[in-house]
DNA sequence: TTCATTACTTTGAAACACAAAGTGCTTTTC
DNA sequence: GAAAAGCACTTTGTGTTTCAAAGTAATGAA
């Protein structure tokens, strides 16, 4: 693939992952029912996408409590949000391209 | 999902199809060879992609001869031009909203 | 105590991506 | 002019990914 296309990111090939991303881009920190909200997705499908980007060090995961609850937020690491940057740049290349 | 995301296109998930549709969006037309060649993909995957868009008439194939051999050339419809931009701009409303 | 809810996790089927092998031509080479 | 090579895809089979639904383990409410 020529120049910018060979720097789309295959992990962000998903629409959802995009969405985690743009989400956790834009906010510190949100959890599993801020993004499940966001992007009305099934809690399976959802916790997959994040588990993937997880493994990719692209998000981290922080479980704590409040009160006696369960609290998992989630936000962006720096290689995360710099590999998300690169593949949006791609796709401006891309849409400069087109015009 | 929420507002650009949701406008994103699953079709346009994958890198090689985004692919094939920039260099179709930019070119009257193109053969087999001068997509394998942008994408630098094996035979049959850049024959499933093509298939793929051609089965939702984002592209058309057109079979004729050039002399006594085939000649296959894909070209973007309208619909494939409408779709594709409809996800850039999605795209480009989520590159905004982290800038 | 029992039932409901929350916040995920696991499961299993279906869809998809991919490389390799195959097909049906035409064109070259001997 | 028969065999080999090349071209332009198509088919196949495997491995991966996606997804919804069912499951689980904890807390909270009745």
């Amino acid at each position: 693939m020529k120049d910018p296309i060979q720097h789309l990111n295959k992990i962000f090939d998903s629409r959802i992952r995009i969405g985690i991303m743009s989400a956790l881009a834009v906010n510190e920190k949100l959890n599993f029912n801020d993004l499940k909200g966001i992007m009305d997705v099934t809690d399976g499908n959802l916790a997959t996408h994040l588990k993937t980007l997880e493994e990719h060090e692209y998000i981290k995961v922080q479980k704590g409590f409040v009160g006696r609850k369960t609290n998992t937020t989630y936000s962006i690491t720096k290689a995360g949000h710099k590999a998300f940057t690169d593949h949006l740049n791609a796709l401006e290349e891309i849409i400069k391209k087109m015009k």
